[in-house]
DNA sequence: TATGAATGAGTTTTCATTCAT
DNA sequence: AATGAATGAAAACTCATTCAT
């Protein structure tokens, strides 16, 4: 069994990986010097991010805390110090993600399109965020095999989901009442069918590539899967005449 | 101070992990004795068996291998005599696990059906496999957090894809033919839509059964997203007039 | 995942970890303001009393500097600060602890009692003693484990002693002259005997508790107990006629 | 802070931590081969022997898995295969301490003698064992400062406990049925009050030496002290005339 | 073919102590 | 005088694997 001990893929390619508050830190209140020894905030920022990585390339038990550490500024004991735990510190990564997606979700101001036009907004939103936010469909995937067990007491988890549910509802009604959609779809249901299309191109990619030898991450197919989602799910709530 | 090592939850409720043969092997081909000291392929069978729970529930870092050998009629030694290592045995199963299902992708006729009846049998299957074959499934997810690296090297991996790109591509241009299909629609991509659908909600069915309250293996939700899956993909190839 | 970190028992039912001394303190010499925000001695004495408590209750390689810091009013620089180690501050609470006990012994005019009553006076000042400073007894027990390596070092433990056998002695000289006590006692055996007899019950009460089920400091038996103490000490010395 | 990673004191001068069975063994059943390499009875006295003194001289959080590893002739892997953690070492340990000491007292056949001769072969017996087995009696010391938490579970230790009491009221009623012995001691105080002038003198040796520069180890000191503690029970439980 | 004992290298965690503010 | 953040060294414990029988 090798050891590898850098993560074995680094797909941090999004948002909740980049490190970019240095400069929100800044304009805060503590003037001058960029690089201040002491700053806890940014310790405990700094290996959240690189434990977000490590965990979701290595999965909770295959990921090292001295893997971690050693890719963060400080040492393994602070991690200890700051989070407690392997566990701990797990947890605090699920919940990071999962409050980084809530978010994001703010900024689609759904409500105000057409039905059809809010649907599809709607998916393409979905579609995006999961191809760009592998670590988090990865942790979702651990979570899973995990038995979801440390999702459940992770507070932004369920908030997350409600809000998402009523997005939909309101679609959906909207959309029944102009005649556009059909009154048969179950809001959940609808929300498990998005996310099955978008979840599971990008959890599955390695074995999708190994076994028909194409990228689903290679822009060209992207482009194509998220038109063809977008299209698939539209044709199932539109209402046929 | 210890820990659990019994396997956090043993899902096998399909073939794959069935261990039936003690009775049925004896009936097979060894003839004479009845129980003899020493059956190898027994022997190996039963690790095999038990090993397939255990990575399945716990993936390949988080299995372990004294657990494995604790809940097998052997000891330790013999696993690494039959199989040589833990990755060694991980692959054993990966191979096992592959193969069952292609024994029974050949049950199917679809040939023989009319395109959109065959399209509803196929989606059926798949959405009946999935749903029964949870060690295939959780072994799938876990060689995507492998990045796909020991499903590589099995050999009926990729013969098995190949098989259902076929019956997909035969189902599409006959029902192209006869105008009930649309043309331009990929025969990879759509294996990709069914196994989205059959699998997400499979696979990640323990953060949505915390996020939704629904436990999406209860017989009457599975029942309603087998036929909305159905009805989805449907949809999706027809033609519209 | 986190391990208690309160002491496991806490024994302060007597003088020694009283931390009475709040407004004792105050009218004492440092007079003006009620409360400063800077009391060196105050933070010294309140370090020294959760210190006490915790090394009783947890022996020195038990105790936890980080327990310690976490019942105090300050934090663990402070501890630093004062007593320079871990070691210092043990060696501080022993010398606190031997301190208390010889000012009270001052109390016990035993010289001017008749022999009989005044070795009944001393002995159940011990045994008074013993059963209310568990936290003395412990800490003692745990010098023994430690070797008496600490208590080497504290001053106040000498003088302590040689105190005590003095008393003894003057007692047993005159009971020996009114033809009361046989002549063949030694001091330093006798002090033995009384230590074993009033120290024993306390020190080893956990043990003798968990084999007869009786807590010894129950107040029946805590009497009981006096009583049996006395009679045997005076059964020891008397002369038989 | 000190490391020493030696026992700080090897107080095993006692039947206990003898290692003699090396023949017992061979008079068995294995024949020939004087030290085998696989021998797991063997490897677990061993382990059982050293962590005794261990435990013993440093207490159960002073005492270092790893020096007791080094100071056995195998690695510190096997204490954990035959104890599972340092607690549960710790537990085998009191496990052995107790029954060895029930072992011995078999041999004690006090219901034949005359009341005063068993009452003084009784106490000197249990001075003879307190003063050569000091692991013992630190070891019990050391379960005071854990509040017995451990020596509960411990199945040699209430029966042994059972028996020394039903020894003394035998003891006692044939005294008092004699018209040697007062009839108002109870059999528990008794024991206590034997116990304390036995173990004390052994388990506080190290302060008493200190306070007083006299070593109650010392062989005329011990003489003395044996003779004390029988004449002091004698005369506790003797019939005044 | 089969087995229980044994192991070295690693992995998580803890601890007393010090630094920068 | 006082503090929260930081640390290296060591401690407990685990793991996949091999040996002797």
């Amino acid at each position: 069994m090798k050891k590898g001990s850098k993560a074995a893929e680094s797909d941090t390619n999004g948002i909740a990986s980049d490190a970019p508050p240095k400069d929100a830190r800044r304009s805060e209140a503590k003037r001058t010097d960029a690089r201040r020894k002491y700053d806890p905030e940014q310790t405990k920022r700094n290996i959240l991010d690189v434990a977000t990585q490590e965990f979701s390339a290595m999965g909770l038990t295959g990921a090292r805390v001295d893997a971690i550490a050693e890719r963060t500024n400080t040492t393994k004991r602070m991690l200890y110090y700051y989070f407690g735990s392997k566990e701990g510190l797990y947890q605090a990564v699920l919940e990071k993600v999962y409050g980084d997606i809530r978010a994001l979700e703010q900024d689609l101001h759904v409500s105000e399109l057409d039905p059809v036009e809010g649907m599809r907004a709607l998916v393409e939103f979905t579609f995006d965020y999961h191809d760009r936010q592998r670590d988090f469909v990865r942790l979702v995937t651990i979570e899973n095999i995990n038995g979801a067990k440390y999702v459940e007491q992770v507070k932004s988890f369920k908030g997350r989901n409600v809000t998402v549910i009523h997005t939909i509802e309101d679609l959906l009604a909207r959309g029944v009442a102009a005649g556009q959609f059909r009154s048969d779809v179950d809001a959940i249901d609808l929300h498990l069918l998005i996310s099955s299309l978008c979840f599971h191109r990008v959890g599955n990619r390695h074995t999708f590539g190994t076994a028909f030898g194409r990228d689903p991450s290679h822009p060209r197919l992207r482009a194509r899967h998220r038109a063809m989602i977008v299209d698939a799910v539209l044709r199932f709530v539109r209402k046929e005449d």
